[in-house]
DNA sequence: TACCTATTGCGACTATTTCGCAATAAGTAA
DNA sequence: TTACTTATTGCGAAATAGTCGCAATAGGTA
């Protein structure tokens, strides 16, 4: 299955890389200057997810928010830093801090979310 | 605004503190005993998260699930402790750890979401 | 230039959650 | 007990997010 570049792929690859924040499906279909079918971009950034380029979060509305998160490849669990949502403006952006943790014996942890809820600097 | 009790409050209730989990209102349908309609269920758990007995956790399934957590009364943000949510037998627990973050200055952090996925004590 | 198949767009579909409205019933007071 | 107020329920409809199948399109390579 090799990847082959388009134009879809690079506009929201961009869009992403540009903007330095999480976005919804939503969020990037409005703010994208070229039209793109619901569907692609979510097959689009799902293979960004698989392909490690950007990772996942789910926040407190239930929706998914893509990020290309610029420390990934420095750490082994990718997305285990924290997550800030921003409920004006309708951000989430990637907090430096990594979440800090200890499972109890016998869970075993293979992906971590979490989310921040509240008002952001630009904001307050 | 004043509360009243029904049968339907009361088995939803009984179900969560019996269950000890968070539970989803999907399965939270299944196990219950008496029949009740989808939206008042619903409707019933957010008068709950209302009144302080029961919070809500948004899963990387994007999906609600609600618990009586027994250490809520002790803490400022009730429920700021980490939640972990087994893939194999689909319930979400409250861990007694606690989240520990510090925002950066200017985010004025008014909720927390944090939950990490895997594979519990139980089924592993 | 031709070919293979990854990718796209469209439409339909599922699932979760919410909402409006009329009917029901809990709590209170007479 | 009876009457009354209104919180609560059930039903149907609807909003929203995300996925899937299929035919058409278009990268990449030979």
């Amino acid at each position: 299955m090799k990847r082959r570049n388009t134009p879809s792929k690079e506009a929201v690859l961009h869009l992403l890389v540009n903007t330095g924040k999480a976005m919804s499906r939503d969020a990037i279909e409005q703010k994208l200057e070229v039209e793109i079918d619901r569907a692609t971009i979510y097959r689009v950034l799902n293979r960004f997810c698989e392909d490690g380029m950007v990772h996942k979060i789910v926040a407190e509305d239930g929706k998914q928010y893509f990020a290309v998160c610029i420390k990934c490849d420095e750490k082994q669990i990718p997305d285990n830093h924290f997550h800030f949502r921003c409920k004006n403006c309708e951000t989430i952006e990637c907090l430096p801090e990594a979440v800090q943790f200890s499972a109890p014996n016998g869970y075993n942890v293979e992906s971590v979310n979490c989310v921040l809820t509240g008002i952001c600097k630009d904001c307050s």
